[in-house]
DNA sequence: TGCGCGATTGACGTTTACGTCAACGTCAGG
DNA sequence: CCTGACGTTGACGTAAACGTCAATCGCGCA
């Protein structure tokens, strides 16, 4: 008796699509489009899907991804690369680095950027405050 | 004879859609588009739009609004915040306040979101070095 | 054995954020 | 005076990213 429940094969290492769309937040219709975009592709059961821990980490991937504004083709470029490092290809491991380091530059700048707003936002807050002191 | 180019009055502190539309690197549709949803409220000389720098600082903020993966609504909301700074309502400021607090958190949640993605994307750039290293 | 739950695949609808096109005004230059 | 560049307002088209609905199937169970 592991601390675990275990009532099918399932809930240990192993998601449906219902599963997983409710852990993550999404539908499931969301998961089979991602599947027909060529973005995840999880294994069968038959004919129903099984995501396992990987898929997971991909779905948590495009899901950032997505917070960061980025479109699905985009999205699908990333994600790619992380099959792509294992690979043993001399050119494409080169080709795989110089693109990481062109989203490297890319996040910086998204970094440099939140930061201006931060401080932007701190300002107008700083102008509601000064106002809200002057009006005693 | 002065530094600055004086064809008309619209190049010293105007721009017709045209003009700012280049600038920003956006289309004249774009500029309307955001016009009709109450984004800019830009000036009429005769029927044609007149953009001040008011409008140009306002478009900016747009811009960068969906850089960061906002939405039209949510953007007109926060722009509409930098004219409500000016308020001298008490209840208006502190509301303000408050949901500036709300997006500060928010845009501290992304700085950490994207600190993490950095990292990442390091590390498999690291996998790659190391792999292309084992290739000699 | 029949019910309900959750899975499947289409097919079509919807929203957002514009693009595109039509029809028209206006103003400077040749 | 005519042309061309730029402006205007609709109206309609479109791509992305799903939502929604229908018809069907397999599976555990009372």
């Amino acid at each position: 008796m592991s601390g675990a429940t275990k009532d099918t094969e399932d809930t240990s290492d192993c998601w449906t699509v219902g599963q997983l769309a409710g852990d993550l937040g999404v539908t499931t219709r969301t998961l089979r489009f991602y599947e027909a975009e060529g973005l995840i592709s999880p294994g069968r059961n038959g004919t129903s899907r099984v995501y396992d821990h990987r898929d997971r980490a991909r779905m948590r991937l495009i899901l950032r991804g997505k917070r960061f504004g980025m479109s699905l083709p985009e999205i699908r470029e990333i994600v790619g690369m992380y099959d792509g490092a294992a690979s043993s290809e001399r050119r494409q491991l080169q080709t795989l680095l110089d693109r990481l380091g062109e989203i490297t530059l890319d996040l910086q700048a998204r970094q440099r950027d939140l930061a201006g707003t931060l401080t932007e936002v701190g300002d107008v807050a700083d102008q509601c405050r000064r106002r809200l002191d002057e009006l005693d």
